[in-house]
DNA sequence: TTGCGAAGTAAACGATCGTTTAGTACGATC
DNA sequence: GATCGTACTAAACGATCGTTTACTTCGCAA
């Protein structure tokens, strides 16, 4: 195997590697990154790159894995909404922890997601959506809840859609809306209160699905 | 000026460059894509680029506005709903009109817009969506009328974003959802049901948030 | 003290990029 | 028939890309 990640290699030059790399790479994405960039940003030679990661393409899958493991702790501290709480409540909690993973204030991994889902880079075959597997099983259970027993399968799909669909939106958006001038998030408040909405909004949505659903199985 | 459109030049290599062009920009966007392989695939000369659009990004330009142009006579003809129908059905027709944009079966449009968005080339600066400036202005009306009088500035801002956000959903993800697998748009009438879909979720959404809305403004 | 391997540095390599320059074929114009 | 401009072609240029090779430094064990 390549020397990709050296056994005693705990060193402050690799770290300062993956610092200026995932910012340049969020940046421009994979291609349009220059190893020469990221070297000169983290002050070190051009080959340290080669010497610790085996070249660009295993410096991008490190980025890739340190932003995942990051997100996915991140999220682990999010408060878990009680299993037992109604509907409402739980669905606006896993919008919200949606909304955070999905708004690259803090992380870059929205922005590197974004650019792996329009753009593949080879790194990550599926995209960006298998990542967050945990959180679309859970969106799936909550709305099946919502409908009601007498929604299929499509009906579930439709549901899940459109509750994620705008949530996603600000994976690829954010960037793009705040270079436009309409910032988006100023702070925590204003992502819960979007989460709110969003909440709201589904809520009757889904619940329409359904009655549309059940006036369908009738006739 | 550049001899970036010659006046005479109703040449069949030009169209032949920009066919070649769109499809590999939108296959691997701007900066991924040589112009080596444009002339290949075109069946010309390294220099015809230069020399018929003044260079790659002439060419690049070029091509986002003959999509832009096709865009704009394909949803022209597009039926248009009668004004003094129904809401629901106007806001049907609007919202099969913008995923008919954002689907890209048949134009390569959404795709150099996704790409555009998500990293921006600076052939056009504002991003993907200030393009479709009438359809979100006519969203904008609708959200008014269904959530009625009582909603304020803010409000309709929600609303656009909920119902915009289900339909530009397909313009970042519709290759990617085919490339895991889940064949999106088999046909037009996918595209109308989807669209049935989406207009029914957000009309009980939008009703939502205006009794919200009503709601705040008593207390 | 010697030997060795890891870490870091400098320079060069081959490939590819977009673009430029030089030159050819040809129909229209005077 | 000479001239000119358009369309096209071939070859080369300079820059940049990721990677490789050669070398130095340094801590540690034999």
């Amino acid at each position: 195997m390549l020397p990709i990640s050296l056994p005693g290699s705990s060193d402050a030059t690799r770290e300062r590697i993956l610092d200026a790399a995932v910012a340049l790479f969020a940046a421009s994405g994979y291609e349009a990154t220059a190893v020469r960039a990221i070297v000169q940003r983290a002050g070190t030679n051009l080959n340290s790159i080669n010497y610790h990661f085996g070249g660009k393409l295993g410096l991008y899958k490190a980025v890739l894995q340190r932003e995942l493991a990051r997100a996915a702790s991140f999220t682990a501290q999010l408060p878990q909404p009680d299993s037992k709480s109604p509907v409402a409540s739980r669905l606006e909690a896993l919008v919200l922890r949606l909304l955070t993973l999905f708004v690259s204030t803090h992380s870059h991994l929205p922005r590197l997601a974004a650019l792996e889902v329009v753009n593949p880079s080879g790194a990550y075959a599926a995209g960006g959506l298998d990542v967050h597997g945990a959180e679309q099983r859970e969106l799936r259970k909550i709305v099946r809840e919502v409908q009601g027993d007498e929604s299929d399968e499509a009906a579930i799909e439709r549901g899940v859609r459109a509750v994620l669909s705008q949530c996603v939106y600000f994976m690829f958006m954010s960037d793009a809306l705040q270079r436009v001038g309409s910032p988006v998030f100023a702070n925590a408040h204003a992502v819960r209160e979007l989460a709110a909405d969003i909440t709201e909004f589904s809520l009757a949505g889904l619940r329409a699905q359904a009655s549309k659903q059940r006036k369908n199985q009738k006739s």
